[in-house]
DNA sequence: AAGAGGCCCTGATAGC
DNA sequence: TGCTATCAGGGCCTCT
């Protein structure tokens, strides 16, 4: 599911509803995700408020009271679903959470608050949850990571040099994380798409022209997917189950054997896969 | 050292 | 209907 806007938005809508709220308890139904959640997970982090939820790439950072970190990254299929108790009357007095649209499977880790509890349910389990120790350990662990396209250091002098005497393909290193983070499979085609550049080009062998390009619209797509909500395809929702929209928008993911959109061009979207992921462009006017 | 490929895992869908 | 094969939005690890 989940490329930078995705995150995003789960992380705005986390911000809305668990800010400053102290976390009651927390029940692990499965530990064994990407990497395994550890036995002491639980009482570092109950009893604990959460003081601040952020961002950086596909991780979503959430800073707690006793200075500790926990990051939360939803893998393909993570998914984060909010709960509110209500309080309703039925003979006697039972308070339970009411949860129409919670899967039914999957729902490893459950965080309850005073009046509400999120849900982290992921079938592939490819996320994962970490805890960070302190501020300089967070620093070393997203300094890992490359800028993400709207940091001023993702500019033409760092992508030039990054690429200098690389072999590798453009689309590859749009997904490669320590180049610059955010990006996956769904937005590599697109923003390759809107910059004109076929995906198997080298790296090496781009243009300052079309380097500009890639950046431009590589903030330029996430942007608007963002002002969008994200993309939906499959299930995605933000955790109080709101769809994004930005899927319409595709104009080459998922749009095999079909027109390409842009003005005057008479090409036909074509997907390949390259390093094992499926690829979309256009035959004609990406070069 | 860079880059390609395999692998972790479940579910939806297509094809027989 | 019920099998099998293929493909999914990620990223880490290994091998060359």
């Amino acid at each position: 599911m989940p490329e930078l806007p995705e995150v995003e938005i789960v992380k705005q809508s986390l911000e809305k509803n668990i800010l400053s709220k102290r976390i009651k308890k927390i029940i692990v139904n499965n530990r064994n995700l990407r990497f395994k959640i550890p036995t002491n997970f639980e009482e570092r982090l109950e009893n604990k408020v959460i003081v601040k939820v952020s961002r950086f790439s596909k991780y979503i950072i959430f800073e707690l009271s006793n200075q500790i970190y926990l990051l939360m990254h939803l893998g393909m299929t993570g998914t984060v679903h909010l709960i509110k108790k209500n309080k309703i009357k039925i003979n006697t007095n039972v308070s339970f959470y009411s949860s129409p649209n919670l899967p039914k499977k999957h729902n490893h880790v459950e965080i309850f608050f005073l009046s509400s509890k999120i849900i982290y349910n992921d079938p592939r389990r490819f996320g994962f949850f970490r805890i960070i120790e302190n501020k300089d350990e967070l620093f070393l662990f997203l300094n890992k990571l490359g800028p993400e396209p709207f940091d001023k250091s993702f500019n033409l002098k760092y992508l030039h040099e990054y690429f200098r005497d690389k072999t590798k393909n453009i689309k590859n290193f749009l997904l490669d994380q320590k180049l610059v983070s955010g990006i996956g499979n769904i937005y590599a085609s697109e923003i390759l798409h809107y910059s004109g550049i076929k995906p198997q080009k080298k790296g090496g062998n781009l243009k300052k022209k079309e380097l500009i390009k890639v950046i431009f619209f590589a903030k330029k797509v996430l942007k608007k997917s963002i002002k969008s909500g994200g993309s939906s395809i499959k299930d995605f929702k933000n955790i109080s189950g709101k769809k994004g929209f930005f899927q319409n928008e595709f104009k080459v993911y998922g749009r095999e054997n079909l027109k390409c959109y842009k003005k005057s061009c008479t090409g036909i979207i074509q997907k390949k896969f390259i390093s094992n992921r499926s690829t979309f462009f256009c035959n004609k006017c990406q070069k």
